[in-house]
DNA sequence: ACAATAGTGTCTGTTAGACATTATCCC
DNA sequence: GGGATAATGTCTAACAGACACTATTGT
């Protein structure tokens, strides 16, 4: 969740004569916006641009940082891979919108989304205008194992290192979102959105070392971790194959503390 | 400008064939948008947002963060100050229509500007549905100073430490951007878009600390800045005052080095 | 010489990065 | 005891922050 929704209130409380009923208002509205911008344009007069929110969906699978794509059957690049995305209903926000979209394609509630950026270069879609709103989920690898196999054909999860051609200017999309993801690693918790709620540091190394895309001390980053207070020790361990286990550690959000 | 903009291409490169006339394709597209999303919605049967893009331009005046508001002469809040912005034309891009306000409002051109967020929730704007996109701009302070006799009487500036009541999500828009801002101080050069090319080490810590709003240690600050070799020496002096002169720095480009 | 701001260096505590060995489990 | 991964500490170089005095100008 974007930290910013909760300071940005939704500014509802118009000022005008309390006896106006909702109708007369919204019509006079009209009227004054048209007015009000007059030196802009008229805004009736002119064609709106469609208003679409994409989700670029990541998630750790197979050691490896991939991100879910579906293919495009028609025209403008037909045949070729997107990220999906949806128009944006007239009574709802762009995060519920956003949220939609993560539904429709994975059944997934309540990930990190947060926006990243809104793209609107007239040509981007050669079929109209289309300014789209950006959005980023990180999903947990656990819990989205269930889902996996509910996948139908023409969607699928491709590593971000090894994609295919892409349609319209999400490769673009695609490098902002990695580089802002790699940004965020090195200064929020980020990271732990892509965890189950147990983990073990090892686990937790790797989802550096995968996005990161290069290999960490072992001792310096569970020295660098640890020494944030943001891991809580389960008591638990992990044992898997025949070696020593590991401890089991769960995130403790009340260290909102930053890395 | 945002980085961003160089990467992600306008995509105007269709797939169809190529004898097809631009007439024909456009009218096959708006049937084939209908159908590729035809699980979302039909886009032609549904009102679509408008989309507006506000600019929140900054500058220091005064020894003072000041931005500059408009004062909306109708409903909704009529009476307050709003941070300026306008409709969206089908064919500019997003960051075109915010450079064409930023010459509108201020007459400045090639200034920083930097998309900062989208706001898109319903009822932010009680007239109809607007979608956001808000950039924010540094404006250098020298150059600014010639057209500020130019200001209309219901265009000002404002301290942002010292902002009157403003009008929609407005004040919540300007915490977000001062936020950045902030951020963005501490790891990019950005801070000297808002001095004019030749400066003083002075008042490079000045533009540091109006923003930061605290004090810098002088020895720090410029053992900080000067190892980095953001700066070159222009060989020039200032002097203001009777006391010793300061050497005139300007920053050196080459050096895209973050601080 | 005085008023006013420019300009400079040292010390200290913290952090980032390089690096190798011991511990615990299953078989 | 062998195989496999977990867990741990020290040293060093770079950086951040506290802190006070000298330099240069105009009057």
């Amino acid at each position: 969740m974007e930290e910013h929704s909760e300071t940005i209130g939704s500014g509802n409380n118009g000022i005008g004569s309390l006896e106006e009923t909702q109708e007369i208002r919204q019509r006079r509205a009209l009227a004054e916006l048209a007015e009000a911008e007059a030196h802009h344009y008229d805004v009736n007069k002119y064609e709106r641009p469609s208003v679409t929110v994409d989700v670029l969906m990541m998630s750790l699978r197979q050691r490896d940082l991939q991100i879910l794509l579906i293919k495009r059957r028609s025209w403008p690049y037909e045949g070729m891979w997107a990220i999906p995305g949806g128009f944006v209903m007239m009574n709802e926000s762009l995060e519920a919108a956003a949220k939609r979209e993560l539904q429709e394609e994975t059944g997934v509630q309540d990930v990190y989304l947060e926006q990243l950026y809104t793209f609107g270069d007239p040509g981007r879609d050669p079929r109209t205008r289309v300014v789209t709103v950006v959005y980023f989920a990180l999903l947990d690898s656990e819990r989205l194992q269930v889902r996996a196999a509910s996948d139908a054909t023409d969607v699928g999860w491709f590593s971000v290192y090894e994609l295919p051609q892409l349609a319209f200017d999400h490769q673009g999309i695609i490098d902002y979102a990695l580089n802002r993801l790699r940004n965020k690693l090195e200064y929020t918790t980020i990271a732990f959105n892509l965890l189950p709620d147990h983990f073990t540091l090892r686990e937790l190394q790797s989802v550096y070392e995968i996005i990161l895309h290069k290999r960490l001390d072992k001792r310096n980053f569970r020295k660098k971790i640890l020494s944030t207070n943001v891991l809580e020790d389960t008591g638990e361990k992990k044992m898997e194959g025949t070696h020593r286990p590991a401890r089991l550690y769960r995130f403790n959000p009340e260290a909102e503390h930053k890395l």
